[in-house]
Formats: structure tokens, C-alpha cells, sequence
DNA sequence: GTCGCTGCAAAGTCTTTGCAGAGAG
DNA sequence: CTCTCTGCAAAGACTTTGCAGCGAC
């Protein structure tokens, strides 16, 4: 197998995803191949939410020999949702954003004005949502929360940028 | 202008409802058309949450003669979308459903399993939402609230259904 | 070696747009 | 009458799929 040198720096973190993902293919028979590795620590160093068309030039600006096909991104990106390893938004844009599901769960919180994205968690919330789906003799799975508005940042610069 | 006669009984609320549309179209300069009051109609009177091309089969049921196109109901919605009349959600399959925005808020609750959308309110929930707007210094628009699981429909049809 | 994976390009979806005729105001 | 709206079909945007060669195991 090729190796990869110019990776962004290892964190123990990452190992540990990388190694399920690792896991998860050999259980079903499938292969880890070099543009996998591409895509999932693309997806790692990424703080933000990416579509699968970001995803791609980011990879093909970091990785420019590989010349990964925006369909092997895309298939990868629904084998790592089908494993739960990933999470699709679907916001009011078209298209979906994809980040890692390996961290903890949160909501989101996005400005429509910059379309910025910034997560949070609320106990209280959860605790709530557990309860309703109860009421409701409802299984729950997994559930999400967008907040809509205007963030400090936008808010400041109404003035200047219109 | 041609009157449609086969309209399901209005309420005083669809009235209301209409009213709005026609006087935001006037204000606009834009003209109130058959084809948009019978897309109004049947968001007003689906319970569901619809697809453009739920709503379009259906105004085709029911208005055979109309022959209104998909075109014009995709510039309906984003019309009345623009104004606010109605409310797309975007949930993980593909493609946005729609419907009335003039009712009340509330959230969703997604069966995984049959598609089916349940609403719902809680007071508790929407307080929080205010107040971790306020903590990260966002100014609020909206909000939106998705839980996903299994209905208590097909949680009970899981034997003889797979 | 085998069998899954990849890039490419073609095919699908879903949505939007251009246009000439129809219809609201 | 004017100017917007509509249906149709063509064009776009985004995703998925078929296929032959490549590469992980």
C-alpha cells in the first residue's frame, strides 16, 4: 500500500477513528485504500461542515496527484454515513453538509447572513427531547436542532457591510 | 377572472390566509392567477408536509382540466416561501418538503421507517432556544427541531412488516 | 491472483429557465 | 391593452451508476 506523507499532524484522536474505519471495512469485506484515508482526514482537519464539492477541491488542492473523482467522494461519504461515522445536514441551501459523527453530539446554531455554523449542546434540551419522544410512544434514533439567525460577528459588521 | 368551484369548504382561516396572498401579490405588482390559489388550497388543506411533487400530483387529481405544470408550482413555493408563507424542511432524504407557515411553530418528529412527520410543541424547549441564542450573542430568526426514530405504528408492525 | 475500488463519462434526479401564447388587472 | 404568468421543453445543478483498468489484500 502507498503511504501518504504530507498528512496534517496526528492526533491520538484520529488514530482511533482511523482505526474503526479500518475495522469496519475489514468486517464487511471492504478495502482502505488511499482516497478513503484522503476523505476521512479531509473530514478530520476540518473544523468546518463541508459539502461533498468542498470536500473535493479541498482534496484535490492538498492531494493534486491523487486526482480523486468527486464520486469516489461522494461514495465514500455514504459508506461513512451508512456506518454512522458521518452525519449529513440538510439546511435550507441546496445540497448537504457532511461532518464527522465521532464527536460528541451537538446542535447547530447557523447564521444567515455569513452561513456560519457554530455548535453547541444543551442538557436541558436533550433531557426534554427524550421525554416527548416518549409521550409520543415514539423510538428515538437521533434527532437535530438548528438555530437561525444572526451571529455576533454579522451583527457588528451591519453597519459596515451590507 | 375564472372561478374554481370544486374547492374543498373554506374556513375563515383559509380566507385570512388568501386575503394575505392576494394583498401581498398586489403590493408586488404580481397577479393573482388560478394556479396559485389552487396551490395555496392544497397546502392549506394537507395535513402533510408535502414535496413539490406530492403537491403537483395532487392538484392534478383533483384539477385534471387546470393541467398546471411542476414549473409553476416550484415558482409558487418559492414565492410564497420568499414571503414567508410557507416553510420548506429539509430533512436527510433528498429533496425539500413543504408547507403552511402560517400555522403556529412547531417542531418534527420523522419516522425512519414509513416517512411519516408527527408536530409537536414544548414550551420548555423553546425557552432554552431563546436563552443559548442570547448566551452565544445571536440575534434568533428562527429555529427548527428534528427528532427521528420509529413511529408507534411501525414499532408495532415490525413483526409482520420488514 | 482475486475481487473491490477508482476515475471517467454517461445517465439520473430534482429544480430552474427561456419562450411564445394565455390571461389577470 | 399591457405586462405578468403559464406550460412546455430544454438547460442546469447535484448525485449516482456502468465499466474497464488499477490496486489492496
Amino acid at each position: 500500500m502507498r503511504t501518504v506523507t504530507d498528512f496534517t499532524e496526528r492526533t491520538v484522536e484520529y488514530e482511533k477513528l482511523l482505526n474503526d474505519f479500518k475495522a469496519l471495512l475489514k468486517s464487511t469485506g471492504q478495502k482502505f485504500t488511499i482516497q478513503r484515508e484522503v476523505i476521512l482526514d479531509e473530514l478530520y482537519n476540518s473544523d468546518e461542515h463541508l459539502t461533498p464539492e468542498e470536500l473535493y477541491n479541498r482534496i484535490q488542492e492538498k492531494h493534486p496527484t491523487l486526482k480523486t473523482g468527486i464520486a469516489t467522494v461522494y461514495r465514500t461519504l455514504s459508506l461513512l454515513e451508512d456506518s454512522d461515522m458521518v452525519t449529513s445536514l440538510s439546511f435550507g441551501a441546496q445540497g448537504k453538509k457532511y461532518e464527522l459523527g465521532a464527536k460528541e453530539h451537538h446542535d447547530h446554531m447557523i447564521c444567515t447572513r455569513c452561513g456560519e455554523i457554530t455548535e453547541f449542546v444543551d442538557a436541558q434540551i436533550e433531557e426534554r427531547q427524550h421525554k416527548i419522544a416518549d409521550d409520543l410512544g415514539f423510538k428515538m434514533e437521533d434527532h437535530s436542532m438548528q438555530i437561525y439567525g444572526i451571529c455576533k460577528k454579522c451583527q457588528e459588521h451591519a453597519q459596515t457591510k451590507q
